[in-house]
DNA sequence: GTCTATATATCGATAGAC
DNA sequence: GTCTATCGATATATAGAC
C-alpha cells in the first residue's frame, strides 16, 4: 500500500496535501473542507488524494498528531535546557516563552488543534487529548511546585494554569509575523504577564 | 409566513429548537450537525424544522446573534452600575466580572460564537464580528485609559487587552456549576489575575 | 500516481396530504 | 404545524483504464 499516511515519512505530494489541508481545514473548518477542494489546491484532483491517504480523516489525525507531538517536543525541549536546580520562576517562565513562540509560529497547526479535533474518529480523539493533557499537565506541575515553594500565589491552582495556557493559545489567533512584533518581543510580553499572575 | 426566526419573540417548539440546535451546535459543530438531529432532539421530523426557520443558517444566525447580544448588553448593565468617575482599575474590574460571569454561566453560547461563526453567510457574519468588536473594543478602551492615567503598566495594550478577554472566553469551555466554584467566586479569581497583569 | 466515471450515502430543502 | 415522500446537489470513497 502506498498511503504514507504515517507522520514521519512524506513523499513531495503527500507534503503538499498536508500543507493544503491544514490551511483549508484552519481557515474554513474540517467538516466544511471538502476533499475536491484540498485537490483543487495542490493541483490534482480528488481521487489522487487516496493515493496518499487513506482518508480524510487520516489527512486531519496525521496534521493534528503531527501538530500535537510538535508542540510537546518543543516544550520539552525547552525545559531540558534548564539546570536541574532551576527555580519554579525560571521553569514557568521557560514553559512560557516556549508555549508563545510555538502559537505565534504555528498559528494553523494550534488552530486546528484548538478547534478541529472533533472531526477525528473516536479513538484518534483519545490519543489526541492524552497528548493534549501531557502538555497541559506539564503547566500544571510547575505551578504546583511554585505554590509549594511559596514562591507563587494564585488564587487557585487550576484556574491559573488555564488562563497562562489560555492566553498564549489565543496567540495563534491573532499573531503575524509581518506586524510590528517580533516572536522574541511577544515572548517577552508574555513572560511579564504570567510572571505577575503568579506573583503577588 | 410562520417563520418566526426573528430573535426576541419566541414559539414554544421554537425555543426547543434553539435549545437542542445550540447544544448540538456547540459540542458538535454547525457544519457537522444535520438538519434531522436537531429534529430528533426536539422530537419532530427535520420537515417541521422548516415551520420554524427559514434555513439551517438561520437557526445559527438567530444563536449566534442572541448570544452577542446578551453579551454586550450583559456588559453595559454591569459598567453602567458604576459612578461617572470611576477610575479605570473600578472600570477594569468591572468588565472582568461581567465577562467571566457571562462566559461560565452561558458556556454553549459562547462556544458557538467562539468555534462556530464561520458557517454563517457573509453578511451575518460581518454583523457578528462587528458585535464581537464592539465589545472587545470597550475593554481596549478602558485599557487605553488606565494607561494614559499612569495607572496600569503594560508592556503592550493590545496584547494585555487580548490575552485577558481570552482567559475568560475559556472558562466557556471548562466551567461546570456543579464543580467547587461558584460564579462570584470564579469572578474572584480573575479579577485577581486581571488587576495583576495590569499593575506593575 | 493520475485520471474519468461512478457507486453509495446523506445532506438541506420542498411539495403536498392531513 | 406535523407528517411522508422525494428532489437535486454534493459528499466521501472506489474501480479500473492509462
Amino acid at each position: 500500500m502506498s498511503v504514507d499516511s504515517s507522520p514521519g515519512m512524506s513523499s513531495a505530494t503527500a507534503d503538499d496535501i498536508r500543507r493544503a489541508a491544514l490551511r483549508l481545514f484552519a481557515t474554513g473548518g474540517y467538516e466544511a473542507t471538502t476533499m475536491r477542494e484540498i485537490a483543487a489546491a495542490v493541483g490534482i484532483r480528488a481521487a489522487s488524494l487516496y493515493n496518499h491517504f487513506g482518508s480524510k480523516e487520516d489527512i486531519l489525525w496525521d496534521l493534528t498528531s503531527t501538530a500535537l507531538e510538535d508542540l510537546n517536543s518543543e516544550s520539552e525541549a525547552s525545559m531540558a535546557t534548564l539546570s536541574p536546580d532551576a527555580t519554579p520562576t525560571e521553569k514557568l517562565l521557560t514553559f512560557v516563552r516556549a508555549h508563545i513562540a510555538y502559537h505565534a509560529k504555528n498559528g494553523e497547526q494550534a488552530t486546528l488543534v484548538n478547534m478541529q479535533m472533533g472531526g477525528l474518529s473516536k479513538s484518534h480523539h483519545r490519543k489526541s487529548v492524552a497528548l493534549r493533557d501531557r502538555y497541559e499537565s506539564r503547566l500544571r506541575s510547575i505551578m504546583q511546585e511554585g505554590v509549594a515553594a511559596g514562591v507563587f500565589h494564585v488564587p487557585d491552582e487550576r484556574v491559573a494554569s488555564f488562563a497562562i495556557l489560555q492566553m498564549g493559545i489565543a496567540v495563534s489567533g491573532w499573531y503575524r509575523p509581518e506586524g510590528n512584533l517580533s516572536v522574541p518581543q511577544l515572548c517577552d510580553v508574555y513572560e511579564i504577564l504570567a510572571n505577575r499572575m503568579v506573583a503577588a
